[in-house]
DNA sequence: CTCCTTGATAGGTCCGACCATTCAACCACT
DNA sequence: AGTGGTTGAATGGTCGGACCTATCAAGGAG
């Protein structure tokens, strides 16, 4: 039964024992420390692995990981893989989505968050002054903007589309203009700072207006295959 | 390597040589066929079996099936497991999504999703004559609307969170008044079907609210273990 | 005709062996 | 002593064969 194995593996990551980075056992002791083959053994950690808790290499240990959108998006990615309209239909869900992500942030909003969002734009005006595109600063704006919404399950599912967005290898979110990212960016934070959910919601929606502007000049690319990394 | 089996039977059921309900060899044959040995293929299997292309049963065979929202609602599941607000945030996260799902199906509703939606309701009718809950059929009806925008991604995030909020066994969707669910389905379909968006926004908006209302009388459910069928 | 038994079928598990990869310790050469 | 290639242990990947268990249908007892 290696659905309990698993379990128990998936138990003691839940409550610590098993932190990220750590090196499980190898395969072999793991399997008589629960008392079952290694064939079961692998099963679980096959499944564990296929959720995005493990990652496995040969020769190199099994190693424990702490699973983001990027493991969510796997059965997505299959799912949808060789869809026509993927990136149409992943920016036109954001453009429902995230308007009212960024509504809901503004009224829950604590000088902390702010003070974190500022931090954020901070950030990205240095990368700006210094010509560079924003890509991972942007994607964690959007993330901190989902976790002051403080919803988690809207967390996972935006972090989930990032992931597939990023799989079609889209200039999805700067486009070609930095500076004009970092302004709308700047606007969005203001009106969640402000708590006014309106101004939120209008900021983000102009924002996802450039976005898709700029992602119908990306056509052709696809998906990567499931098979690859 | 395993990781090819898999491509391999899922190439074949993408393509129609296998259809969902199609029993597949037994795994000894099947091995053979591809060359690999039964734990080689199992592997596979065991993967394809998470992604939700197949349905494997002890001394039944394995069957091909189409994955809905449930396969993806897997690792959301394991994720998710213990939260303390998910029903919250879920019903939340409908709330910010769906009264714009309805908005872009107005736009998009043509004679035929306008029949398939009437017919819809009348189905709802009977069953509410009839003094029996909706449950499935208003899952149906959800998922309908989802379909008429024209959005697989949004029908896909959809049908997994519907699958989330059925392991809460929460009655979520029509409470314990189901002429006031079909109340509410039928004013959702004529602002769809007349097109008109915001009238959908807002006869969505109210439908959950009522159904925020009644959720909170289900406190205390959990979600089901993941080991669970 | 119904119900139980029985046998074949097919997935689940186990074992032991061997292969492929990784990584670190070791040694030779400079 | 430093550098680089070599070697060997550790570890996951695959294999084949055996046996267990659940399922289901065919056949026989009532």
């Amino acid at each position: 039964m290696s659905d309990e194995v698993r379990d128990a593996v998936l138990t003691m990551i839940r409550d610590g024992e098993l932190n990220e980075g750590d090196r499980l056992p190898p395969e072999r002791d793991l399997a008589n420390q629960f008392g079952v083959s290694r064939t079961t053994l692998r099963d679980a950690i096959r499944e564990l692995e296929l959720l995005g808790y493990l990652a496995v290499r040969q020769g190199g240990g099994t190693v424990v990981r702490n699973p983001g959108g990027e493991a969510l998006a796997t059965p997505f990615r299959t799912l949808l893989r060789g869809h026509p309209h993927l990136a149409e239909d992943l920016v036109q869900f954001r453009h429902m989505l995230e308007p009212e992500v960024a509504a809901l942030a503004a009224t829950r909003c604590t000088d902390e968050d702010a003070a974190e969002l500022r931090d954020a734009l901070e950030r990205q005006r240095r990368l700006v002054d210094a010509g560079r595109r924003l890509l991972a600063e942007d994607l964690g704006f959007h993330r901190l903007v989902a976790r002051v919404a403080g919803n988690t399950t809207v967390l996972h599912v935006l972090n989930t589309l990032q992931a597939l967005l990023h799989d079609l290898r889209s200039r999805m979110l700067t486009g070609d203009q930095p500076d004009l990212g970092l302004q709308q960016h700047t606007a969005i934070a203001n009106a969640i700072i402000d708590g006014d959910p309106d101004a939120a919601r209008r900021a983000v929606h102009e924002h996802l207006e450039a976005v898709e502007r700029s992602i119908v000049r990306d056509q052709g690319a696809s998906p990567r295959e499931v098979s690859e990394p």
